[in-house]
DNA sequence: AGCCTAATTGATATCAAGTATCAATAATGA
DNA sequence: TCATTATTGATACTTGATATCAATTAGGCT
């Protein structure tokens, strides 16, 4: 990880709602505290099981303001209901492992360097991008070399 | 484009298919017709729609014979069902227009050597990516201005 | 040509993820 | 405290996609 230390952005999920006026409830400081427990990428239905007591319609529904309000990334699983992660970095991509599912972080300046540059190539007007890395994680590398 | 002109691979869809041990059926035979003939990148729900002498599930099938075959690309789209194109070029990445859906693809060296570098950042073995590009393509961008 | 077998089809049921509805409830400001 | 407005959550529904399985079809064989 070299010296490029990414500094975290302090991440409170409930005052990130609050930002967008909406109101503090139970309900969705319940949802917010949870996610912030879990350290993972999870999906929307994960949520609606870890908290039983808080409506689907609810868990949805504050899971998109998160995303709205900048708070959570939503990224697309090709076989599957997308996975939301806290987005703790500023701009940044995400690594998966395709053994275990785990999700991670990153930010490289080449990417930026790379859509300056094919912005000649492209028949049209850059306004975003998504980049997705999969990976085998350490962990799984060591699982599988101990012999599963 | 520059001078790396991209040699299109010739994709003729039902004989990926056969490629594949799969017979030549007359559905089948449509579905990969049918695909040959829209250029733009479709949805499975649309080929039905396109394709009522066929079955759904015969329909969902082979597009996934096809994806399989990599014949076909299934992209990921955040808010829907995932779009499929044909795999023209060997390996390529997609510009998805923001305003009217459009999908084209592109291919880079950079994007080679870009993985190469974030090797050494990254907690693991990368064994993929994924990438796509959100544009407004030309034609979006001159009806804009046109003033719609 | 006719037959056999395995592959294929497609109507239907089912599943899963997510959204719309709307009466009941809770939060805020006066 | 009251009035207003936002929020909740049970329920029904929508959409995309897969499982089931009897009927059909393709391809090889004689």
């Amino acid at each position: 990880m070299a010296s490029g230390i990414a500094i975290p952005v302090e991440v409170d999920l409930i005052t990130a709602l609050e930002d967008q006026g909406l109101r503090r409830t139970s309900a969705r400081s319940a949802v917010a505290t949870r996610i912030e427990s879990v350290s993972d990428a999870f999906t929307a239905e994960q949520l609606c099981r870890d908290l039983p007591e808080v409506g689907r319609a609810t868990v949805y529904r504050t899971i998109r303001h998160l995303v709205d309000a900048g708070a959570l990334c939503k990224l697309p699983i090709l076989d599957g209901a997308p996975m939301y992660s806290i987005a703790r970095v500023e701009h940044h991509h995400h690594t998966i492992c395709s053994k275990c599912g785990s999700v991670g972080e990153f930010r490289h300046s080449t990417v930026e360097r790379l859509m300056r540059s094919l912005e000649k190539e492209i028949d049209g007007e850059i306004v975003g991008h998504r980049m997705e890395i999969f990976i085998t994680c350490n962990q799984c590398l060591s699982s599988t070399n101990r012999g599963e």
